[in-house]
DNA sequence: CGAGGAATTGAGAAACTTCAACCGTGGTGG
DNA sequence: CCACCACGGTTGAAGTTTCTCAATTCCTCG
C-alpha cells in the first residue's frame, strides 16, 4: 500500500475499492531533487501533485527577501488539491529533500470525489485547522514552546504514516528553514532549540529530530492533535 | 438582494436562480446581542449559520486566559460551513456587535452544492489563502505593518458587501481583540494605532477606521488583494 | 453625577533581532 | 590525499521591539 492510501485512511474509514481507485489514479510519478520547485505561484498545474516519499514546503516569499512557511508536505500530503476552484497558486511549493511526487489528472480527482468516503477523506485534507493552529502557535507561544508544538505536529503525523523509528524521524530542513516557519530568526531558532535540548525535551541535530518522551513535549508545548482530525 | 448573495457574487459568477436559491434557504434569522457566543468549541450544529448583519470573530482560547482570532465575520459570512466534514467544532464563534443570524438547514447547503456556480461560490468562502495570509502577516511583519494590513483586508472585504461609506467603515471591536488578532499586547497596539494616525495612515477611533488614501496605506502594509480571490 | 470598561501613558524588564565572527563538516579540485 | 571552499550552525555583544505592570485618563451609560 501507498503512503498515500496511508494517508487517506489515517483521515477516513475508506475500503478496499477506494483504495484501489486512488492507486490506479496516482500511478505516474516524476523525481525532483532536493532544493527545487514543485509548483510556482501564479502556476495552473494541469493535474494534481501527491509527495510519495521526501519532504516539502509550501511558502510564499515576501518584500524584503523575507519568506513565510505555511506548511509542511510529507509523503501522502496533496499539494494543491485546490486547484479545482482557483485558476493560479497563490503560494509556492518547494523540495527539502529529493522527492518522488505523483502526479493525478484533475479528472481522476473529480473521480474520487464521487464516492462519499473518498470525498471525506479529500476534504479533510484540505482543511483550515492546522492553519488556525499554527497562527494560535506563532501569535500566542514563546519560541521554545512555539518550536516545540511544531516537532510534536509533524511528529503526529509522521505517525500516522508510519515514519517513526523508536521516537525519531528525519526532518530534512535548515534551521532557517524551520525559523521562516515559526516567525523567529535563525539565531533565535538555535539559541531555542539548545535550551529544548538542555532541557531534555528535543534533540534536533544531523537533520534527525528525537523525542524521548513524546508526552511530556506535548504537555510542555500545549499540543493537542485533535486539529489534525486523524482517526 | 441580501448580503449573503451579495457575498457570493463578489467570489463567483452565479446568476438569478442561484440567488433566487440561496435566498430561500436562509429564510429563518436569529438575533443575537453583542458579546455572546454564536457556536462554541465542541458543538455539533444542526444548521449552517451565516452572519447578516453585525460583526462576530472566530478563535480559540488557550492555556493561560490567551485568546487567538483567527477570523472576523462581516455580514455574508459563514460560520461554520465545514460542519458537514466534521463531527464537532474545533473553535469557537462570538459575536462583536449584535448580529442578525441566517440558519440554513444542511440539507439546504447540501442542495446549492449541486448548482457548480454556487458550489464554486461556496468552495471559495472556505479557503485557507486568508489564513495563509494571516500567518505570513504575523509572521513576519512588524507590529504597525501587521495591523495596518488588517484593516487594509477588512477594508476591502466590507467594500465587497457595500459596506464602505466615504473611506470609513464601523470596526466594533475593543482593542484587546485587534491584540488578540495579530498576536500582540493591547499595550503596544495602542501605541501602533497612535504611530499609524500619526503617519496619517489609518484613524481607529470609537469604532470606526477611517482610510484616508486607501493606496497609501496597502503600500505601507504591502497588502495585496489577490488572496482574497474576489472577481 | 458616578461607576465601569476601554484606552493611554510611563517605566522597567524580557524576548527577540541583528551583526559579525567563528566553528565544523562534507564535498571538490588540484 | 590534502587543501580549501561553501554552507549550515553556533556564539557573543549590542540594539530594538515588544511585554508587563501599574497608574491615569477618557467615555459611555445608567
Amino acid at each position: 500500500m501507498t503512503v498515500f492510501a496511508k494517508k487517506l485512511l489515517s483521515l477516513a474509514d475508506i475500503d478496499a475499492d477506494d483504495i484501489e481507485l486512488l492507486m490506479s489514479a496516482s500511478r505516474d510519478v516524476r523525481k525532483i531533487e532536493a532544493g527545487s520547485a514543485i509548483i510556482h505561484e501564479g502556476d495552473n498545474p494541469d493535474d494534481v501533485h501527491v509527495v510519495m516519499s521526501g519532504f516539502a514546503y509550501r511558502y510564499k516569499d515576501t518584500f524584503e527577501g523575507r519568506r513565510q512557511i505555511f506548511a509542511y508536505l510529507l509523503p501522502g500530503d496533496f499539494c494543491d488539491l485546490h486547484v479545482a476552484l482557483l485558476k493560479r497558486m497563490d503560494h509556492s511549493i518547494g523540495t527539502l529533500s529529493s522527492c518522488e511526487v505523483a502526479l493525478m489528472p484533475r479528472r481522476a480527482v473529480a473521480e474520487m470525489m464521487q464516492h462519499p468516503r473518498l470525498a471525506r477523506a479529500l476534504g479533510l485534507c484540505s482543511l483550515a485547522a492546522t492553519l488556525r493552529e499554527w497562527l494560535l502557535n506563532i501569535g500566542q507561544r514563546p519560541a521554545e514552546q512555539r518550536i516545540a508544538h511544531l516537532f510534536c505536529e509533524i511528529r503526529a503525523r509522521m505517525k500516522a504514516v508510519d515514519l517513526i523509528e523508536d521516537g525519531s524521524f528525519s526532518l530534512p530542513i535548515p534551521q532557517t528553514a524551520l525559523a521562516d516557519t515559526v516567525g523567529l530568526s535563525e539565531v533565535h531558532v538555535s539559541r531555542s532549540l539548545r535550551a529544548l535540548r538542555e532541557a531534555g525535551l528535543v534533540e534536533f541535530q544531523k537533520r534527525i529530530v528525537s523525542i524521548p518522551n513524546a508526552k511530556k513535549l506535548a504537555e510542555y508545548a500545549e499540543f493537542d492533535p485533535a486539529y489534525l482530525h486523524l482517526r
